[in-house]
RNA sequence: GGAGAGAUGGCCGAGUAGGUCGAAGGCGCUCGCCUGCUAAGCGAGUAUACUGGGAAACCGGUAUCGAGGGUUCGAAUCCCUCUCUCUCCGCCA
């Protein structure tokens, strides 16, 4: 949520700035809002200080009968401040659920754009495999090694879920461990489980709510939402907390599976991988001061890279543009992985920095030191990778033409020393 | 699933015949004093949000004792609903 008092005095500032993220975001309505609320909460305290003193004065009257008068004329003052109330908690709720909808300002430093073709290549890392032979796309390569199986996976469940056997499932669990290993004890990030399964209040606070019910899978019987990203059971692990400024940076990773609906993208990525209803992803989060957010945006994608790195899998940097950021981010790097079946780099981690824009949802704060007053802190995220992505890039840059696919080197001692994955016979 | 108990400030913990309770007391913390060091001691301070005024320091108002509603001139205290926690039984990994 944007900053009301910062909107109310530079409403021009942050409808131009929100504007270059598309014409559907747009503040106008606020000040309407804004100053109906103001009027009514005014004319409402000034009964209830009237109320609260004259209360007062009959408390200390032992003769009730002397004060009738100011206890009827009372009354009247409190049913006139019930209508008030009413009429107050109607336009807040308005001005809540409108300010809800409304997405984060992007950073002066985000490069404006109307779209994905407007996003910004910052780097090239890694060397592309030179292969003498025709690259396959991963689903045939699993496939063959009999290591995914996505007809089971779909008679199972249903379409984008798939079944992982054997080596499939070892190298799927080799990179979680791999990557929460790399995130702890290089990275200095603390390992969390979290819930895979939240509340309303939780999926607001990070902004998947109330916008974006249709992307989440709902449980019936219980208002609670399956997780799309460990973003939000992470991040809300500090929802309505005031932290100190020596906590900070607080630095949690966390494997967990991911929930998408993946509505309105029923034709794309239908093979694979890519787009599944289930994924698992290993997420990094921090909570940071707010003045060396940028900073840390910064090394938690070098935390990402490193990833990546240290699989020897080439990649680029790519910062997306106002038009293509999210909803609550204010600016992302994307990590994209070169995929020699596709012949094309994707997305393999979003690191994105959302300034106070889900702290203040949240509630999220730190006190700078025990005088001040609480502020918000800065909250920040990236996958730290998707797991299932990564498998992908795995089996695509490490496939021989034999069809079998060699076991990155840092990654092997988590796959019990397995060297290759090659085809039973 | 059945039965019962509870939810108060950073923590512990008073407060139920409704008013002087934003809330005793203790601990913790901050500042000052004292002090060979440490400990102890003494004094002062120590919630949050919204809002009005002010350049600001700051001053004023309102709200908040799990959440929401009700009764009342007035609710931490009375009534209703919900949520969560704990104990016992059942069930289960």
């Amino acid at each position: 949520m944007l900053d009301i008092r910062f909107i109310r005095e530079n409403l021009e500032e942050a409808e131009t700035r929100l504007k270059t993220r598309g014409a559907g975001a747009s503040l106008s309505g606020f000040r309407e809002l804004d100053e109906r609320r103001r009027t009514l909460l005014q004319e409402t305290e000034t009964l209830k200080a009237l109320r609260n003193r004259v209360s007062d004065e009959i408390s200390r009257v032992k003769d009730k009968s002397e004060v009738q008068g100011q206890i009827a004329e009372m009354r009247e003052v409190s049913q006139r401040i019930k209508v008030l109330d009413d009429g107050l908690r109607s336009v807040e709720e308005e001005l809540e659920a409108f300010m809800l909808t409304v997405p984060n300002i992007p950073s002066p430093e985000t490069p404006v754009g109307s779209s994905e073709a407007d996003n910004r290549e910052v780097r090239r890392c890694g060397i592309i495999p030179e292969l003498t032979f025709s690259p396959k796309p991963h689903w045939e390569i699993g496939e063959a090694l009999d290591i995914l199986d996505f007809e089971r996976g779909a008679k199972i469940t249903g379409a984008r879920f798939t079944l992982y056997k054997d080596s499939g499932a070892r190298l799927e669990r080799a990179l979680i461990n791999f990557m929460l290993d790399l995130h702890t004890s290089r990275h200095n990030y603390i390992e969390m489980l979290p819930p895979f399964m939240v509340n309303r209040e939780s999926m607001t606070a990070t902004g998947q709510l109330p916008k974006f019910a249709d992307d989440l899978f709902h449980l019936e019987g219980v208002d609670y939402f399956l997780i799309p990203t460990a973003e939000v059971p992470v991040t809300n692990i500090h929802r309505g907390e005031i932290l100190k400024s020596s906590q900070l940076p607080v630095l949690y990773t966390a494997y967990t599976p991911c929930f998408r609906r993946e509505a309105g993208s029923y034709g794309k990525d239908t093979r694979g991988l890519i787009r599944q209803h289930q994924f698992n992803k290993v997420e990094l989060v921090k909570f940071v001061h707010p003045s060396d957010s940028m900073k840390d945006l910064k090394q938690l994608l070098d935390n990402a890279e490193e990833v990546l790195r240290l699989l020897e899998l080439p990649y680029r940097v790519v910062e997306l543009c106002s038009g293509d950021i999210g909803f609550s981010a204010c600016r992302t790097f994307d990590i994209e992985v070169w995929l020699p079946g596709q012949n094309t780099y994707r997305e393999i981690s979003s690191c994105s920095s959302f300034g106070d824009f889900q702290a203040r949802r949240a509630g999220i704060k730190f006190r700078e030191d025990e005088k001040s007053k609480p502020e918000f802190v800065h909250t920040l995220n990236g996958s730290g990778l998707a797991v299932g992505r990564t498998v992908v890039a795995i089996l695509e840059n490490c496939q021989q033409e034999d069809g079998s696919v060699i076991i990155p080197q840092a990654l092997r001692h988590y796959m019990g020393g397995l060297e290759k994955i090659t085809a039973k016979s």
